[in-house]
RNA sequence: GGCGUUAUGGUGUAACUGGUUAACACGUCGCCCUCUCAAGGCGAAGAGUCCGGGUUCGAGCCCCGGUAACGCUACCA
């Protein structure tokens, strides 16, 4: 297998997908990237990858670009300030991917298929059902030119497949590839699917748009997350379709929630809003990261002495990617919290108290608040008296102000567990918001005077407050729904304490 | 179910090419300081390295076999 040349100067890449707020592992492999490509001299790449228009959040993008910067991982090329390879947003590049498609299609390492997304659901609902991994059974690899051609005349949909060896061309039956920290991993073919790598839709999957733009964006070293290592077969052979050199692969482990599940938002928090908005400062959240999974020298410390404590600059002069470890950490908030005060003690009292102004008082906040607040009031003093909220984090509400008088405590508890499912999938504007939570007040026969004085007793620790929608608006979305996972899991905590 | 990866105190990491009572940081607990809460100082508890074999004078490090967790198993990334 011919791999990328050593000589070749360093280009590296992160290409996270628009769908939703930006991640803490987006930052956490974004930084990763970000030192490799310092300490060589090379390119740091953002790629957007916003190929699935089902999951397409229109303000992510944005959002992205702004939390990367605010963590200080500045990127090279990228869409919002160009470079010589692009565009780098797929949706841009559309004619490359198809382009290449037809490559694939020509020298016979890929092939159309036709077969229905209803069809592919029976299959492998049937394979499943007889306890067979469920995989494509290769209908349309046995097309003949003609049947194809009817095919297309009749004006049937197709995505394109990649046909896994052996086939004409390859008659492979194993797929071995090197993993920079694991050493080498090899894939039965037998094990590996027809992946589509052209949905009917006319944009690419993953793969093929990931395959397609490393090798023209020039990237020598491929450091993404583990979670990709099982479709690294289908990558590597796609090169070989191609023709193409294979960079270096090094897969980082996976960060985890307390119970070693791939963090997730239902379990942390895991939105870098989340971590701005709570008054996490940039130089934490790095240092923290980069404890995790090692990486440093286990004894490092900084400029002010305290072991474990490192900047970003320092990461890039001491880090060895070789020594990561690649069993997944577990994300704690505990240990994060540490580096933050440190961070935040070591400020001078005039970027201390700017901070506070900017963050916890800022301009912006402040006015919406007073907003909601003009008329509630007599005298200017009064302003705190109902919206401590804002500004505290610690407002559990006591148990006989959230359990409305006809309602148990456990049924309660689990109608906040579906309020926040419902404000988690609206839209965060009033009409969304109040749409969902009265459709889901409807479904559970919850009155809207209950429904709304509970999730406003969660929120706000108190039944009295500026009014619940326009209040959690101004709040923000990711610091609202960590609010009510915090409440539900502090209830969990008091009823397992009880028995 | 199949395939892959991983496995050191509660958590994050150490332990040179196998070599004294497995170290550090966070957290927890106690004490000091103190009007309170932090911060700071001092101290303690907590793992015998997933389990079982093997090699060796000696294994967390090597070998074999299990187990568990996690990931993937989509026209999502």
């Amino acid at each position: 297998m011919n791999s990328i040349s050593t000589e070749a100067p360093i280009r590296v890449r992160i290409a996270p997908s628009p769908t939703g707020d930006p991640h803490v592992g987006t930052a956490y492999i974004g930084l990763l990237n970000y030192i490799y490509a310092r300490q060589r001299g090379g390119q740091f790449i953002l790629r957007i990858e916003d190929t699935d228009r089902t999951r397409f959040v229109s303000t992510s993008e944005e959002m992205i670009f702004d939390s990367l910067r605010w963590l200080g991982l500045n990127w090279d090329e990228g869409p919002d300030v160009g470079g010589p390879f692009g565009p780098y947003r797929q949706s841009e590049r559309t004619e490359i991917y198809r382009e290449h498609a037809d490559i694939l299609l020509k020298n016979g390492t890929a092939y159309r298929c036709f077969c229905t997304a209803e069809e592919l659901d029976d299959i492998r609902k049937q394979q499943l059902a007889a306890k067979l991994p469920p995989r494509y059974p290769g209908t349309c690899r046995r097309l003949t030119p003609e049947q194809i051609d009817a095919n297309i005349a009749a004006g049937k949909s197709y995505t394109i497949r990649l046909a896994i060896p052996p086939h004409g061309n390859d008659l492979s039956s194993s797929t071995t590839f090197r993993d920079e920290l694991r050493g080498s991993i090899t894939f039965e073919h037998g094990n590996v699917d027809d992946q589509v790598l052209m949905k009917s839709d006319g944009y690419p999957t993953y793969h093929l748009a990931n395959v397609v733009d490393d090798h023209l964006m020039q990237i020598t070293d491929v450091i993404r997350a583990e979670e990709w290592i099982s479709s690294t077969p289908k990558h590597v052979l796609l090169y070989k379709a191609f023709g193409w050199q294979v960079p270096r692969f090094w897969h980082m482990p996976l960060l985890r929630n307390i119970d070693k599940s791939k963090i997730s938002k239902r379990k942390n928090p895991v939105s870098l809003i989340y971590y701005r908005d709570s008054g996490y400062l940039p130089p934490a959240i790095i240092n923290f990261l980069g404890l995790m999974g090692g990486g440093m020298p286990s004894d490092f410390a900084g400029g002010d002495g305290v072991i474990e404590k490192f900047t970003l600059d320092e990461m890039v002069a001491n880090f060895v990617f070789t020594d990561i470890r690649v069993g997944g950490p577990v994300f704690d908030l505990a240990k994060l919290k540490w580096l933050n005060g440190e961070y935040l003690r070591k400020l001078s009292p005039e970027d201390f108290f700017l901070a506070i102004r900017e963050r916890v008082f800022g301009d912006d906040y402040l006015r919406q608040i007073s907003a909601l607040m003009q008329n509630r009031i007599e005298t200017l003093t009064q302003f705190g008296d109902m919206t401590g909220f804002f500004f505290s984090d610690n407002v559990l509400p006591p148990q006989d102000t959230w359990v409305p008088k006809k309602r148990t405590p456990e049924d309660t508890l689990a109608f906040a567990q579906d309020q926040l499912a419902a404000i988690e999938a609206a839209d965060w504007n009033h009409d969304a918001l109040d749409a969902s939570l009265r459709k889901l007040g409807e479904e559970k026969q919850w009155s809207v005077k209950e429904n709304f004085m509970l999730l406003r007793a969660i929120l706000t620790g108190s039944t009295m407050s500026p009014p619940l929608l326009e209040s959690m608006i101004v709040f923000g979305k990711a610091r609202s729904l960590d609010r009510v996972r915090r409440f539900l899991e502090a209830q969990k905590k008091l009823a397992n304490q009880k028995k």
